[in-house]
Formats: structure tokens, sequence, C-alpha cells
DNA sequence: TATTGTTATACTCTATAACTATA
DNA sequence: TATAGTTATAGAGTATAACAATA
């Protein structure tokens, strides 16, 4: 079929675009590096985990996410507490200033997303949102 | 709206990680990287345009597409043609080696995405995926 | 003066490779 | 041997600053 062909391989650049617009616009909001944030905020809405199930949450390789539990441990928002039943493993946690700056984030800056979310879209949008995210999520998962 | 406020926290979580993953997701697959690959899907697209119109087409800072179009350039992938109407600027385009690495890559390798979106989604759903697509382009551009 | 474009430089993000320590 | 984690290194992607040429 040539025009689902097209509008398929249309939909993918689309896709693509529009992921790369938004990363830089994410990007471009003051605050800590997204990449960090992201962190900060799994461990506040999940709880102490491991590097390595930190990696496999975001799909990311153990090293990479070594590297930025690293920055943000020099940084002073999150540290370790080793595991006592396995002395390789260590449990990262967001450190009180952790929190503070996550919420001071939220509050003031990075609180950009969740105040659009709510300002320029209504409830329905946001649920077409939430239904376009879970496909993102089946994509990016195969 | 305590519920509501949640929800919309949630939202905006569950969007950064999915779009993390997708963008690790796109980048794992072999082909050109990614920046350069949506650059000469752009081209083909909507034909030959100066550095400043595509860095304003992707929101992107002229000095950073600069860096792309120079690497393309370098490839032999695109090439420019000077506007005989202003001296300044220069219409970036593809040059045969683009088009057919492009196509080759489309075909062959990153031709993943549009494959993906024909194989796991139905037509519903892709139209779902469309709708979310707008709406994250709309707040991409707040 | 404003616009188009460039180069230099640096930071963020993430990958692979090679390693240590513990299980 | 397998798993958890680390450091070293490199490449992609993009930004800011400072500049040159043209309008």
């Amino acid at each position: 079929m040539e025009a689902e062909q097209t509008t398929t391989a249309q939909l993918a650049q689309e896709l693509r675009t529009t992921v790369g617009r938004l990363v830089r616009r994410l990007r471009a909001e003051p605050g800590p590096p997204v990449a960090q944030f992201t962190l900060l905020a799994r461990l506040d809405r999940f709880g102490p985990a491991s590097i390595s199930d930190l990696a496999t949450a975001e799909r990311m390789r153990p090293q990479s996410m070594a590297q930025t539990v690293r920055d943000l441990e020099r940084a002073g928002l999150v540290s370790r507490r080793p595991d006592p039943d396995d002395r390789r493993r260590a449990f990262v946690e967001l450190t009180e200033a952790g929190h503070v700056m996550l919420s001071d984030t939220r509050a003031r800056r990075e609180g950009w997303l969740a105040e659009a979310l709510e300002r320029e879209l209504d409830a329905g949008e946001r649920e077409t949102l939430h239904a376009g995210l879970v496909l993102l999520r089946r994509l990016a998962d195969i």
C-alpha cells in the first residue's frame, strides 16, 4: 500500500523530529542536567536502588548509570548505602540535599514541564498524551 | 486538587523517562548518527534550505546546525549552493551520495522505526501516537 | 546595524573496553 | 564463572562566545 507506507515513514520522521525538539526544549530549562534530574525523580518515587537496577530501569548501560550516580554523589545529592547481604552492591539513595534540590527544582524551574501539562493541555489531551507515551514506551522497548 | 497534581507530575516524569529511553533506543540502531539522519531526511522531504532555516526548523542554534552540516559535507552527503541573491547565504542540499545513503539506511537499518510502527502498531494506535506527537510538539514549542 | 555563517571551546550524555572485588 | 561495580576513553550532540562577511 503506497499511501500507507508514506504515512508510516512520515510518522517516523515526525516522531524523530518531535523527540529531538522536545529533548532540546527540556535541556534549555535551567536546573540540573536532565539525566541527573530524571534519576533524582526516580529515586524519590521508587526509593533506593542499586546501580544495576537503575540502569535496567532506564534501559541504560550500568557504566553510564555509574557516571550519573558519581556526578550526583560528588554534588552531594545522593549517597550509597552498602547492601549488608551482598558486599558487591550498594543502594543509591537521595541525601537531604538531594531532596531539597528536587523539590526546589520542581517548584521553581524544572516544574516547567508539569506546569505546561497543566496549563497548556486539558484533561482529555493529557489522556491522549498518556496513551501516546505508552505506545512510545512500547517502541523504545522493542 | 491533590490527586490532579500528582497525576500531572507523574505524567511529566513518565514523559521524561520515555523520551530518554526512546532517544537511547534510536541511537542504538546502526547507521549514521541520529541528528545527521534527521537532517538528511528533512532535506529530502522539504528540499534545500539555508543553515538558519534548518536551525529554526529544528529549534536549534545556527552554530549547532552548522556543525552537523559541516560533518555531513565532509562525508560528502550534502553540498552547498550559494544563494545568488544573497551572498551570505547558501542552500544546503543532498548530494547523490546523500540520496543513496538515505534510501540505503531507510531500507536496511534506520528503517527500524518505520518498520516497528508498521509491525507493532495497528492503524488506530498510529493515530493515537500521531495525536500524542502533536501535543508533544506543542509542548516543545512553548 | 542586522543578518548569515564560521570557528573555538566546553559541557552533557552515553557507549565500549578493560579492570577489581565479591558471589 | 558470573555478577556488581569502577575507571578510562571516545564519540554524539549541542550550547555559548567571539568573530568575519554581507546586507
